[in-house]
DNA sequence: GACCTTTCTGACTCGCCGTCAGATTTTCAG
DNA sequence: CTGAAAATCTGACGGCGAGTCAGAAAGGTC
């Protein structure tokens, strides 16, 4: 096992080159909120590094490459939130756990939404690579949502018509999304505490049945 | 009031070109869902209905013009699903009108998800023309999600926590996502009867309470 | 400071974008 | 039916970004 990174004919790479690689991924991430996937060209990756094209291919074999790399970055952002899916929000303060993991969802959200999006747009679009990253970054919070919705069906607080597994792909889902709506929804008057709230409110609900 | 299409140069176009529009129309959208948006090329839209790309350029100024209408044509598939989103879900048949709506969502996705796709990312990415079509399709959908809530909360079936805008908002965000995941669910077990039935139960519960 | 390794880039080919002048097809008055 | 006008289509072109590669530049070693 090794952390060595490899430059795209293979050899590894020494700390100059990590360095510019880092440079590369974080002008990428930037420019990937700032003109979105659709408009990212390698041309201005490089530019904004003071670095020419062929620099970029050194280290990857296209931008979807670099994007992945963030991706997988972004994973290990979301693997923490697990910590907050205990069962046990059928107890009293189970509303205020709720809250706790949506504020620790927003905040991944906040800080990697253009990456998000784009992992998910070529996941759904069928992207092998990144349904992998995708399947990896969500697992442990499925697998936490899913203990937690089959323990309430077992329980017979929760409806047995819920399938564990699909509930929990939904709860993403409906997080994933809202944020996402997030920008628009600020204009007709949802601020962002109601968005909290709200999400909240219906996460208790959907896993505990109260 | 006038349904006529123009051309780019402002022209009435007449029936011959009204035809090459649609061929054009129904081409990009049969590569958007094979291709994706990221490798949809003027040229190949061009190439399938075998004529040059100066043709689709006279009847949009890019590809983004020709999603925009494919956007606001499946617009028009969304608003009837506005019948089956009438009060009275807490009555003793109230899941299985869940289930109806969610079986008429299902179509409509079904129908035009690698547009509403397209949609979406333009929109997130803060394109305007996007949002507004966007926000134009949910828009009598969320007003009957918004009343339903509104009701549930007056009635006390629900808790005052739940904000109707937002929570209509993560019902459409629900169906929307978890739609989008399917393919990769399918994989893991989960069948469309799974999510068929748990989406109309976590919609039921949202919106009544129960 | 000569030599070797690592890293970077200028310059090139290729293919798509978007335009426009002119070719082709359709329309229709006479 | 015919010829001219209108509508529609396209070949060909300049421009720009993708991706490649040979060789230049930078850094390290003795």
């Amino acid at each position: 096992m090794s952390d060595d990174v490899f430059a795209v004919d293979g050899r590894v790479i020494g700390s100059r080159a990590l360095a510019t690689r880092r440079k590369l991924l974080d002008a990428t991430a930037k420019l990937l909120q700032e003109q979105g996937i659709l408009d990212l060209r390698v041309v201005d990756i490089s530019r904004d590094i003071g670095s020419s094209p062929a620099t970029f291919y050194q280290y990857f074999n296209d931008v979807d490459e670099a994007i992945l790399e963030l991706a997988k970055e972004a994973t290990e952002d979301e693997k923490p939130l697990v910590a907050l899916l205990q069962p046990g929000w059928n107890e009293a303060d189970g509303l205020e756990r709720a809250r706790r993991f949506v504020d620790a969802y927003m905040v991944y959200w906040d800080a990697h939404h253009a990456v998000l999006r784009a992992r998910n747009l070529k996941a759904e679009e069928g992207n092998r690579h990144f349904r992998a990253v995708r399947t990896e970054a969500n697992l442990l919070v499925m697998e936490a949502l899913q203990a937690m919705v089959a323990e309430g069906v077992a329980a017979k607080r929760l409806p047995n018509s819920l399938d564990p597994f699909t509930t929990a792909a939904a709860v993403v889902a409906m997080c994933e999304r809202l944020l996402a709506f997030q920008p628009e929804m600020a204009k007709r008057g949802a601020n962002r505490d109601a968005i909290r709230n709200t999400l909240a409110t219906l996460l208790y609900g959907a896993l505990t049945g109260h």
